[in-house]
DNA sequence: ACGGCATGGTGACCATGGAAGACGTCGCCC
DNA sequence: GGGCGACGTCTTCCATGGTCACCATGCCGT
């Protein structure tokens, strides 16, 4: 392998100043660094990146820890942060939590002990989490669901206001027998819950009561569980004329499960997901949609992890997410 | 931070010993050992893999590099990459080439500077990659599409025989005018041409003659271009009764732009498609498919790189991947 | 008494970056 | 005009945290 010694031989200088015009500082004449950008040229070096992080502490990859980065949603998003990760000279490096608070546990742990710089965590499970392995002072940011009281950087998706919007626009379809096909209930404020909230406004709103029969509860937010809701649900013989569903992944699930049983989308029921994933556009009919903007969400993330590298200890920030309803031919 | 210095000093030994411990070496009498590991406990101590790699020159980091981790095909690969990589004890760092030549070769290029120990490369353009930065005997593993000529491990999709197996089943459903919806041309034997090969095998084996009108090629292999090619298919006028989809993405395009045109599958077109993404069995129709084992592929792949690593100078190893057809609603 | 094994220690070394200093030159001021 | 400080440029030295190859010690059996 070629060193920094090796091109400083070659350029006849010191290594110091190999490494001065390698991280482009200055004090370093015009003359000498044109000899030492021709000897990198000539002997092919590359700066050792453990060395460098040896000596410096910063390793300049971030972690990404995402549930299952095989669920659309989650691939879109990655994409995004990876983009956004570059512009600002960072790598990033994906874990998979499996949707489990220990899953999460692990991967900020394991981030640590990798010396990412800092952690983009799309937790799903973790709640109480001063009870887990998130030391202070390093650089988290929680990314999407959970809400955990401004004790970290958060970005979160707009889970109640779009929710919200969404119900409501199926009720100004005229649809009144409204049902919600949801993730698992839980102890916390989480996506799940939050979305639920969003829900009961929207009908409280305008006037249409709850009917308990028409919540659904999944185990887990896969297309085969939507599936699975939406034939139970139309099993169940109670009269449906609109479904909302907690995420694109499950919304697809249940108009094949409407399929399944014979309904028709939209002119039965009508249905409407959250998040927009590309599969939304295509499918027949094609999905309605809460549409969070991913790319800003990214970016919004990205920058926090950024600014919290450069100075660990500011104020934590709070963002939601913007939103807009894409309707397609679900809600027609 | 803590170093192993610290350790080695709360546990009254040398830091070499506290590395044995660490990399479970033996030579360590089990009273030392204790002593180490509960220093190690009580410290918090965790090796700094930056300082390891510098000595060691491994990294336990290999590297996939994907066309766009946003493809469900892709994320679905990367997912059991990273379990297979996992199990034996390498980390996974995904990079993304956006399907084109030069990020190909940047993802090598990249891969060796950050010292990644291999790199899997699933590479859909690069092909006279003798005149790429592929340096002799750094591990790299072809995995998917493009054929090499032996001169790299490499882990095959079944092109041909899959789109060949897909068309047959087309013919023995009675499809007699079969039109193929496939990627861009390319003078190398590719993904592309592979499967079209298939396509073509097929046809002559069924006594079927070939059409060029049915032949339709993508700029890229997306669901909006799937769409857009069955809807030019369906306007030329020409008569079809059969769709061979080069991808399951283009698939999800072209059963959306056929419903787009008024046509039912299967009763008016049967489709077929490749890959068989977790999206395919929830469509509606559900999609017929190719279903190339995965699992079985990322695996191999890792086994490849992992040999390399160790042996570099081994003969290298070519496979090609065992398949299924999965007979959904779309040709029945 | 001597060789061998089991256990643990020593110092060099990996490639880079930070701090401080050397060196030459130039300008300034008395 | 000479001495001196300042400045720009580059060098030297050392620290970073582990690992490798080798060495030292002690105990055992023969």
């Amino acid at each position: 392998m070629v060193t920094m010694e090796d091109v400083a031989r070659l350029a006849g200088v010191s290594k110091m100043t190999v490494s001065n015009v390698v991280n482009n500082r200055d004090g370093v004449g015009d003359l000498v660094r044109q000899r030492v950008l021709e000897a990198i040229r000539q002997s092919g070096y590359r700066v050792n990146v453990s060395a460098r992080t040896l000596r410096s502490g910063r390793t300049g990859v971030i972690g990404l820890a995402v549930p299952d980065i095989e669920l659309p949603y989650f691939g879109h998003l990655a994409a995004h942060v990876i983009e956004a990760a570059g512009r600002q000279g960072f790598h990033v490096a994906i874990e998979q939590t499996g949707a489990a608070a220990a899953g999460e546990a692990d991967a900020i742990a394991h981030s640590r002990t990798l010396h990412f710089d800092g952690l983009i965590l799309s937790a799903v499970e973790l709640d109480r989490l001063d009870e887990h392995p998130a030391e202070a002072g390093y650089p988290l940011v929680m990314l999407g669901e959970q809400d955990f009281g401004g004790r970290f950087d958060h970005v979160a998706m707009p889970n109640e206001e779009g929710t919200k919007a969404a119900t409501t626009h199926l009720a100004d379809r005229g649809c009144r027998r409204i049902a919600i096909v949801t993730g698992r209930a839980s102890d916390d404020v989480n996506m799940v819950t939050r979305r639920h909230y969003g829900y009961l406004a929207a009908l409280a709103e305008r006037g249409i009561g709850v009917d308990p029969a028409l919540v659904f509860s999944l185990d887990d937010a896969s297309m085969e569980a939507g599936r699975e809701a939406a034939c139970r649900l139309v099993d169940s013989g109670h009269e449906i004329d609109g479904v909302v569903a907690v995420t694109d992944t499950v919304a697809l699930g249940v108009l094949r499960g409407l399929a399944d049983r014979g309904l028709r989308v939209p002119e039965d029921v009508r249905l409407i997901g959250f998040d927009d994933i590309p599969e939304s556009g295509f499918t027949v009919p094609s999905l309605s949609t809460v549409a969070p903007d991913h790319r800003w969400m990214a970016e919004r993330a990205v920058e926090l992890v950024a600014q919290r590298i450069r100075a660990p200890l500011r104020p934590t920030a709070q963002y939601v997410a913007p939103f807009e309803l894409v309707i397609r031919e679900s809600t027609r």
